[in-house]
DNA sequence: CAAATAGTGTCTCTAAGACAATATCAC
DNA sequence: GTGATATTGTCTTAGAGACACTATTTG
């Protein structure tokens, strides 16, 4: 009887309850979607060089307008924000992702000038080869960046993309670490819209934190894949080198063989791995 | 005088630019502060037992009026979510985090009967000691509660949750594990409020992952503490145990020795650390 | 003295890094 | 054959776990 009661009372707060009689912010997703591309060597024999690439947009409407920013777009009604970000990476990219990962939400009260918006970054990882990009119905533009991030003599970090036509740049420091995300001030933006110079920041610090662990590494590669192209692919986002003989030993436990090789190298033909299921060992 | 007149229409953009034109969600923190209480010892000399608690809110409101909740609130215009979730638990418990670190975004379409709210997860960590709670103005209790999450036979998770008086118990599933986050479907939330029983275990997962890292782990202990409290700390949060003898090599490099001793344990005294500042090492 | 924790030393095992050596292909 | 990568094996070193041993206090 009791409970009765309190079941009708809680219907009836709930349908007086106006959700809308508080001041609310837009909420947005923001994606840093990565992919390693590949430049050509003058010498047959020789391998691939590779490079860490990110996607941007160049925004065709106000503000930031002509800039260059992530791509990204508001929450709709019926959307969690990880739908969202799968959703505006394909309207304005043209690009599907397989998964997108939370990385951090960023939520200083002006870094939109159109008013309060807080955004959820997401990073996202493009098996490679994927250059349909395009630009949709509200980025006039899209195109991969060659992505480089260090630290410099000062310790501030440089932040660098550079698609062969057009360099962008930004400076930045390192602000807060907890639970291995990293949040950076902006010393200097270049001309990258809003605060999009830290989400990629962090974003990059995210992947680089994890791609080590033999799990979202896959995503850069397609199903089958040689030890050498993984090997790559780990030292590319790091930005590091390593003996074949070690990265072998630690990629064992996470790959398991097919029967087919690659083919027309001109050395030693490489055998073709995939990733292994299953293993939490 | 090109760049003059972009200015002028980026202005007058943003001035006709409504930014209520568009539906929005309301943003929330939701804060999982964890602290760890001991647990006295018939034994004068036995070192006393430790438990990690976590510290819910009784909610004075519907919905789920008297349902065990974490604290938390919704964002106001003029504050960052980690600014939201300070002052959150402040007003709902009397305590104040010394910090609060993101733990990732819950965005479920219907997660909060009264519409659309989104929840940013916050994870803090309590020096010990503080047992200070209180309701605040929208909570009509505040409570510390042992926690325990672990996997049963079925490989689903069961999560307990007990003040001495009463006990709250989930089960989830993990669903999802991407950059170290992990999220967890409810598959019976007991009388937790909301999807809280997830917001949760994904917090404790993340703390059990980055407790290793002797970064936060200061956080549950005051400034001077012996290598038997730490490992304790360590022991207690990911339920495991430690020979003292490695514990205390792996230790070594993050704190530096006090020349204060603990006195009246009814053994050898121990020697008081304190954590090591700029060891990047 | 007994019981308990504090603290040290050392053996073993594993994993990572360095490096040498062999295998295989395309030109 | 030459030059490149593919692949395997092994030596060394660093760190974690196991465990034995000593030190010190209070009832």
């Amino acid at each position: 009887m009791d409970e009765l009661l309190e079941n009708i009372s809680e219907q009836k707060f709930l349908e007086n309850y106006d959700i809308n009689s508080y001041k609310r912010p837009s909420v947005a997703a923001d994606i840093a979607a990565f992919t390693i591309r590949y430049e050509e060597e003058e010498n047959y024999r020789r391998c691939e060089k590779n490079k860490l690439s990110l996607l941007l947009i160049k925004r065709g409407e106000f503000p930031f307008k002509d800039c260059w920013a992530l791509p990204g777009g508001f929450v709709r009604e019926n959307e969690t924000i990880e739908e969202c970000a799968f959703r505006e990476t394909t309207e304005e990219t043209g690009i599907e992702p397989s998964a997108v990962m939370p990385v951090g939400v960023f939520s200083e009260i002006d870094r939109d000038p159109r008013g309060r918006v807080i955004s959820n970054a997401f990073v996202s990882v493009i098996t490679n080869g994927v250059e349909h990009t395009k630009g949709g119905y509200d980025a006039s533009q899209a195109s991969w960046f060659d992505i480089e991030f260090d630290k410099n003599y000062d310790g501030l970090f440089e932040l660098k993309l550079n698609n062969g036509e057009i360099h962008l740049s930004a400076l930045l420091k390192e602000k807060s670490e907890s639970f291995g995300f990293t949040k950076y001030e902006i010393i200097d933006s270049g001309t990258l819209a809003f605060d999009h110079a830290a989400i990629i920041s962090s974003s990059l610090k995210a992947l680089r934190r994890c791609i080590g662990d033999f799990d979202i590494i896959f995503d850069f590669l397609p199903e089958k894949f040689t030890l050498t192209q993984l090997q790559l692919v780990q030292e590319t986002v790091l930005n590091v080198s390593m003996l074949p003989a070690n990265f072998r030993r630690k990629a064992a436990d996470y790959v398991e063989v097919t029967d087919d090789y690659i083919t027309g190298a001109g050395h030693r033909p490489a055998q073709l791995y995939r990733k292994k299921l299953n293993c939490k060992n």
